[in-house]
RNA sequence: GCCGGAGUAGCUCAGCUGGCAGAGCGAUUCCUUCGUAAGGAAUAGGUCGAGGGUUCAAAUCCCUCCUCCGGCUCCA
């Protein structure tokens, strides 16, 4: 049979060939080399057979995937000290993940204080260099390994179809598991415990909570330094921590999950409305406003109430006999508007947009600064479209969306998210809508990730995700086609047959929220952010008090350009000026003394401590105008001159 | 909501084997009027997250709650 290698030539094996006979055909070095292999892009232990037609991938220790299997026999590693110290522990599941590894255990209580004394009994066993080998035993001798171990069983129940399965052994310890392994304990340089956490069987909040310990490891101990002090810079980053640097907002501990803007955060969240705005006028739609409190029978037909209420995510109660609650979305009081007149097929698509502000009681633990709030403000919009308008409608949103990113040059991963359990609607009307929305990422030529089960309740979704410092995923705008809140509601056009139809919803955010979006610019920026958002965008910085009088003039020239300017006119050396503007994060300063002053001139510099001196003010005025409506991204008037 | 960690001056943090609440930065006042990343001095500033308990005595030990951080689940 014939396999196929990474550079598209095809290899002759004979049938029942392991991934490490294909790598011994291709090269006896490349064989001995062999740790693992990828079947398909799936990584898989060495000792895999492969099938006629397959893609192979040898991993040795060059390779990308060979830190994967160092984890995966870190997290073993990891198991065994635990039981070592703590025999009463449950093993359950022990993957590698992108940054490192974890292990799923119950039976124990483990605080950060055990976390030390595993961490020196793995060093132990990885000292010891134990070797780590592959042992295939039965499926029902492994069930009776297992016989008080449920968790493991019922991995062994998933496998039916399997007679034989395999365990990894080091030092006499066992732990099932498909592999790969690197061959022996020592192999692995460095490993950290990271944290403790609860999780879930299988990830689900109905099963029993086991203990997840969170570590990584490294092939060397200089690469885990790297690791942790990566860490240690993100932490720069925090939006949280920044924000409170330049003052931008604060969420007050009587306030959870609803954040304070403060003037300097406030503007740029005005900057971001304006963007916006501007942006939905381009795409056709007419700005409304639809009232936070309403009466929870609003969200009763919608489907909303069920979605959310039931879940305790709504914020409801009653009042004079009546329930009433805060908005969770939108989308129902825009279909009252559409609802409130009539309709023909001529006025479609129809677009509302709202910057709707609304309230959703989200878990405590999930609360996370701007990122994951309780109280948020949507850029959100509706287009009411015919059938025949729908992709087009989606694709011509895509677009606008991915310009807007691209002007922030923010990196975004696309998903799309179909039907999940608690959905309303068929699945005929489910297919088409996730067809609309599929149809218009590729006509887009977006590459996207398939996230099946996740949409909302009342349709598929495309989100997109932004990464924050420490590499989490966070859904900003989103795009998603609605066949069934219009039929609830039954929402009509008239068409061109002079008949009743329901037009389709699209429901679309361009940046999200505010709240997470401005969190996720924070980071990318770092704070510093460009001209067109700066909180402050100039200071001017009096060599003295005698040039206080100049500095004034300077800064009304800059005013009258509709700059946000301010003049440092605390008593301080400029030196103690200028280390305070680069450390509230200004694009520029301004520098006047009284030589500039006797020829009516600036001195200029920027963040990234350019300067230049005999500036006439007019050429700096004009170049600020410009470089703010073109929203460039860094400070460039140095550069330029 | 669950597990682990944390909450002391505006900020960052020390003190926490129980015995008079501290530092640096910032703020205020005074001196200094300064040319490209911190001039000097003095002063003010705290219900030690909240409530309860143990004790002669609690920031420190115990309990309950609130809030935050990391992770799980969930989401814009």
């Amino acid at each position: 049979m014939t396999v196929v290698l990474p550079d598209g030539s095809e290899l002759d094996v004979p049938a029942g060939a392991t991934v490490e006979d294909v790598a011994f055909e291709i090269g006896p070095g490349l064989g001995r080399d062999t740790v693992a292999g990828k079947i398909d892009g799936e990584l898989v232990e060495k000792q895999a057979t492969v099938h006629d037609g397959a893609r192979i991938e040898i991993v040795t220790d060059q390779s990308d995937e060979y830190l994967t299997v160092l984890r995966h026999s870190a997290a073993h590693v990891f198991a065994q000290a635990l039981q070592r110290l703590h025999p009463e522990a449950t093993l359950t599941i022990g993957p590698p993940t992108d940054e490192g590894f974890y292990y799923d255990v119950t039976g124990v209580d483990l605080d950060e204080e055990d976390l030390a004394a595993i961490e020196d009994e793995m060093d132990d066993i990885i000292a010891a260099d134990y070797d780590i080998e592959r042992e295939v035993r039965s499926r029902e001798e492994a069930k009776e390994i297992y016989a008080d171990n449920e968790y493991k069983r019922q991995i062994l129940d998933d496998e039916a179809d399997e007679e034989e399965v395999t365990f990894y052994v080091q030092d006499g310890w066992r732990d099932l598991c498909q592999g790969p392994h690197v061959e022996s304990t020592g192999e692995i340089g460095a490993v950290t415990l990271l944290n403790i956490s609860s999780s879930y069987w299988r990830g689900d909040e109905d099963n029993d909570t086991l203990t997840r310990v969170n570590g990584t490891a490294f092939a060397s101990e200089a690469d885990l330094e790297d690791f942790l002090e990566r860490r240690e810079e993100a932490k720069e980053r925090d939006h949280r921590k920044i924000g409170r640097e330049m003052d931008l907002f604060s969420i007050p501990d009587h306030s959870p999950g609803a954040a304070h803007y403060h003037p300097n955060g406030m503007r740029i969240r005005r900057e971001l409305e304006e963007y916006i705005r501007t942006k939905n006028d381009e795409l056709g739609y007419e700005e409304v406003w639809t009232p936070e409190l309403n009466k929870a029978e609003l969200w009763k037909p919608t489907g909303h109430y069920d979605a959310f209420k039931e879940q305790g995510e709504m914020f409801a109660w009653e009042q004079d006999e009546t329930e009433y609650g805060l908005k969770p979305m939108n989308c129902a009081n825009h279909a009252h508007i559409f609802a409130d007149s009539q309709h023909s097929y001529r006025d479609l698509p129809l677009r509302f947009s709202e910057f709707g502000t609304v309230y959703r009681n989200e878990q405590s633990g999930e609360l996370s600064g701007l990122l994951r709030v309780r109280g948020l403000t949507q850029d959100d919009g509706h287009a009411f479209v015919r059938p025949d308008q729908i992709e087009e409608e989606i694709r011509q949103t895509l677009s606008v969306i991915e310009d807007i990113y691209s002007q922030f040059g923010l990196e975004i991963i696309y998903k799309l998210e179909t039907k999940g359990d608690n959905s309303v609607g068929s699945d005929e009307i489910w297919e088409q809508a996730t067809d609309a929305l599929r149809g218009a990422l590729e006509s887009e030529g977006l590459e996207y990730d398939l996230e099946a089960g996740e949409a909302a309740f009342y349709g598929p979704k495309i989100g997109l995700d932004a990464r924050d410092a420490i590499g989490r995923e966070w859904t900003i705008g989103t795009v998603q086609a609605d066949f069934n809140i219009p039929q609830r509601l039954d929402l009509t056009y008239v068409g061109e047959d002079n008949e009743e139809h329901h037009p389709v919803m699209i429901h679309r955010a361009l940046l999200g929220s505010f709240e997470r979006f401005m969190g996720v610019m924070i980071e990318h920026f770092k704070g510093n952010f460009p001209l067109w958002l700066a909180p402050t965008q100039v200071r001017v910085l009096p060599v003295s008090d005698d040039t206080l009088g100049y500095a004034h003039r300077v800064k009304n020239a800059l005013d009258d350009a509709g700059l946000r300017v301010e003049v440092e006119d605390r008593d301080w050396t400029v030196g103690r000026k200028i280390r305070q503007a680069h450390d509230d994060r200004l694009p520029y300063m301004v520098i006047v003394g009284g030589d500039e002053e006797e020829v009516g001139t600036v001195s200029v510099r920027d963040r990234f401590e350019n300067e230049a001196s005999g500036v006439e003010l007019d050429a700096f005025v004009d170049h600020l105008v410009d470089e703010r409506d073109e929203k460039r991204t860094e400070p460039d008037f140095v550069d330029a001159e």
